[in-house]
DNA sequence: CCAACCCGTTCACTTAAGTGAAGAAAAACG
DNA sequence: CGTTTTTCTTCACTTAAGTGAACGGGTTGG
């Protein structure tokens, strides 16, 4: 399961064994089972989470409905913006999945960065590479109606079609489980 | 017209006279007039840029229409994905008021970052004040519709319902003209 | 094993956005 | 100053998403 990290991270930075060591004794692996909210409306955390193994879904409930906004998956990380502002979180975290995360509060990030400057670098270009990749995300989203945005899933994210029960998805587009439906059967008859 | 520059960085970070002189000394400050397209689709560019007065609005063409995703205004920067990613642009970039803009290209920036460490500072607290904003304003997107957005905009950005043309307000909430129309006399019809 | 629940789908109906056309008001321009 | 163009609105009609209800297929758990 550490090798899945150490793999994530030799993409970014070269780690000797001694800081891998390191790392492992900070002892930040949880297992979260399928079900638990990491996170609430409300509550200020000082967690940033890492998935190894899983699935978590970020969502907002507004006028009792819950909105989602974002799943994250193997290799994806979360620092929930009640971190950085330091204010109570406006929406939920929760497990879809049997998972394997990464937990580390705000101390232990500063620790390992002032121990490891390199971990300030990779920090640096997966900010960078999330901004870039955030802001082509936002632009899609905006420029295309539900039913492309389904077909744009089934293409770049064909897991999460596969992996998440129909109904998260629907909210995840911005439409009802019902007008999903629809519009799956439309895409089929399209198809013939 | 400076002055408004380093009154927005003195929020950041504090410039003694000489470095103030040695900005102004780049000749970086340019003039645009209204109509003016800075960045096109299928276009490599390597600048940046800044807007110190008036309002661009970055827009994509996707089916032979104009799909507009921003606008920038005063004290807003521009650093074209193209630019970081050094692929051919995606979209458009118009001006659409007479404006003045500050132009740097990476070469300049890394001559400004290098000769003064401070800027790094500044754009790294701008770049993660940045990806905040954006994900709140993504996840704001997702969770309302065109009618919210609209009422939304009024309330955050007055200005950009009051300078920006209908059409391009209505593409930028992701309707069509009509529909920003009729949405505003529903609006009024709800009011009274 | 059956009841309860969750989930996805379908249906009928409502509401809002898309489309195409047309007209009026305002701005831009020679 | 008048003409042209842009901008905004309105209308009638189409299409897609929202809503509420209902059904069936799967779990889950008592």
């Amino acid at each position: 399961m550490q090798d899945l990290l150490f793999d994530f991270i030799s993409k970014y930075i070269s780690l000797t064994e001694e800081e891998k060591n390191a790392i492992i004794s900070l002892d930040i692996f949880r297992s979260v089972k399928k079900g638990t909210t990491l996170l609430k409306e409300g509550q200020k955390s000082q967690d940033s989470l890492f998935v190894l193994k899983g699935c978590m879904r970020k969502y907002y409930i507004i006028d009792g409905e819950e909105k989602t906004t974002a799943f994250f998956t193997e290799m994806e990380g979360i620092t929930p913006n009640c971190v950085i502002s330091k204010t109570p979180s406006e929406y939920y975290l929760s497990c879809i999945e049997d998972s394997i995360v990464l937990v580390s509060d705000a101390d232990m990030g500063a620790a390992i960065n002032s121990k490891f400057p390199k971990f300030e670098i990779m920090c640096r270009i997966l900010s960078e590479e999330l901004l870039a990749k955030q802001q082509i995300d936002f632009d899609e989203f905006k420029t295309s109606s539900p039913e492309q945005r389904y077909l744009n899933l089934i293409d770049k994210r064909p897991d999460l079609v596969q992996r998440v029960p129909q109904h998260l998805l629907a909210s995840y587009l911005g439409i009802k489980p019902q007008s999903l439906s629809r519009l799956r059967a439309r895409i089929l008859e399209k198809k013939s």
